[in-house]
DNA sequence: ATGAAAGCGCTAACAG
DNA sequence: CTGTTAGCGCTTTCAT
């Protein structure tokens, strides 16, 4: 059943039904009442590929991640899907993996199915600071915009999104030394640009407060609860009163190791995650977290994307601020 | 850039350029080189809405899932989308929701994608038993194969891959009598077909032990860590000595409760989850969980769904058997 | 307000 | 092995 049929029984032009699917004003309401009809009595769909044939455009947008089975991605993922469908957009989904290459063919990959913009979660995307790491996603930015959900890379036609991680890591790494903690043991997992800004914004605080900076204080581990736990426990001669962890999963770990230890927490130590994930509440005692609010970065993204499709500038970077979520884990 | 301009380009018919971009047995290796080289440097892409339009068909699967943010869903998504893109298949995503006529309008939104094939995860989708509720996906059967991951509807065109959770449920339950268990609290959360199994092959081992199904140790709850927890401490008069969720969060809720109770676990009461999701790890004590092997189910409904596009029979029903994860909450 | 007709870029049947 | 050509179903001028 296609165009032609419904203008047959319709008895009217492949271009009035045209018209009448998208809704254009100059036909006649009566036309358009018959012509709605005939095609709901014959189910008729309009061909999406032929459509997109003219339009070069099939209301669709690319969404990039490492991996959804993250809790992060997947929470940003679900909600992202949400909030396009409601603007009429569909989302084709592609897991790059975290490596470079991996990332690089998934971009290229993706831009060939013609999606109308493209959106990066995971600050993963953001490089290291140099500009070859990112000139995967500058060539990107080039054919469709480009959003960045939590990552900053200053280039034309990419548009970022991000969460304070900064100031929200030197606050509360500076309430750790006002609360009297002297060894604050940095957990971290990459070094994409959110671990980054995270690990300026630690240094940062203990500079300002008069601390040293310790690097065997700043620990890189996958963030997998027990690698983290294992880990701190194999170390010998660390010693700590306090951990701020880039996520939940080694910020828990810390707390196994301190059940391990025999540590009491808070008071031998302070235990703060990133992310406020469902392991925040699991873990016992109760973990204080830090919440990103992905959702609302995600709702800023999608709506700075509905402005650029639709022609309107759009700033290149914005900021959202990060939230403290206290439970047991801290005494501050 | 187009088919044409290659051809120019080449000094050659689009046929053969079409040819040559699809790799077609019967061009001269010697023609296919030059094509390639002037389709290189000019960097062409074929334009995927006119070959969609040609073939009707872009490789494309639809996902639909109630919610990948959801920790099982995610995993289950993550590992679909790798598996289908090394077949050389996109992935369109819809997260349906819950509710029954959210879910009848993705799978109509999503056929209208053209999609080569439809996969469902959750059990969610296998309706009640009452046939009314999968007509939906009946009809969607008839466009385009049909899988269902983790549930089980009869239907031609609709192929299950489901985890074997009667089986596993009942076993468990059994070992959890043998060990001496009188009162074992059930915690569900859905209605779903795999909900439905779980408690069939509860009540079923209750009975075969000679113990009798008591509906006040049926709970049905979010599943949500505090909800569960805050629900149990609310019922009064209700007594356990073990627990058995359909989900580890609601498990999780269970230690939680058990702990402001001053139940030591596993010895007063113990407590088994679902879906050995990091949750299992990061509860204290270690919760023994049931793991549903959702990479095999996975991969099976995968294999399954290349061999049916390619027109091979395959069965309507596949089943995996689940396996328990002992872990610190159970003493069995 | 409506219709006729020219593409959009590609595939595949047919002809050589 | 290669070229010609007729669609695929829709959008969009350009007429009327």
């Amino acid at each position: 059943m296609n165009i032609y049929d419904i203008a047959e029984l319709a008895g009217v032009s492949i271009a009035t039904v045209s018209r009448v699917v998208n809704d254009s004003p100059k036909v006649s309401e009566k036309t358009k009442a018959k012509v709605r009809a005939i095609m709901e009595e014959n189910h008729y769909t309009p061909n999406v590929f032929a459509r997109g044939l003219g339009l070069n455009s099939m209301k669709t947008v690319g969404i990039i991640c490492p991996d959804v089975s993250d809790d992060y991605m997947a929470g940003s993922v679900a909600y992202l899907e949400k909030s396009l469908r409601t603007y009429g957009y569909d989302c084709i989904l592609y897991c790059s993996g975290y490596q470079y290459q991996d990332k690089v063919n998934a971009v290229e990959l993706i831009l060939k199915k013609r999606i109308d913009a493209l959106l990066l979660v995971g600050s993963n995307y953001a490089g290291d600071g140099e500009e070859t790491s990112t000139k995967y996603i500058a060539k990107a930015a080039r054919e469709v915009p480009v959003f960045l959900i939590n990552g900053y890379i200053h280039c034309q036609g990419v548009y970022c999104v991000l969460s304070d991680n900064y100031q929200i890591m030197y606050d509360t790494v500076s309430a750790l030394t006002e609360a009297g903690r002297k060894r604050i043991l940095f957990l971290y997992d990459s070094k994409s640009y959110s671990a980054a800004e995270k690990m300026r914004g630690y240094e940062d605080a203990l500079r300002d407060n008069d601390l040293p900076i310790r690097k065997e204080l700043e620990i890189f581990e996958q963030n997998k609860i027990l690698k983290v736990r294992d880990r701190l426990l194999a170390e010998k001669g660390l010693e700590f009163d306090a951990v701020v962890a880039s996520d939940d999963g080694m910020a828990v770990g810390a707390v196994k190791y301190a059940r391990k230890k025999g540590l009491s927490v808070p008071e031998d130590v302070n235990i703060i995650g990133f992310n406020n994930s469902e392991l925040a509440v699991c873990c016992e005692p109760e973990l204080s977290s830090i919440d990103s609010r992905s959702e609302v970065l995600c709702k800023t993204a999608v709506d700075s994307m509905m402005m650029a499709l639709s022609g309107h500038p759009v700033r290149h970077k914005k900021i959202i601020p990060c939230c403290f979520i206290k439970r047991r884990t801290t005494d501050f």
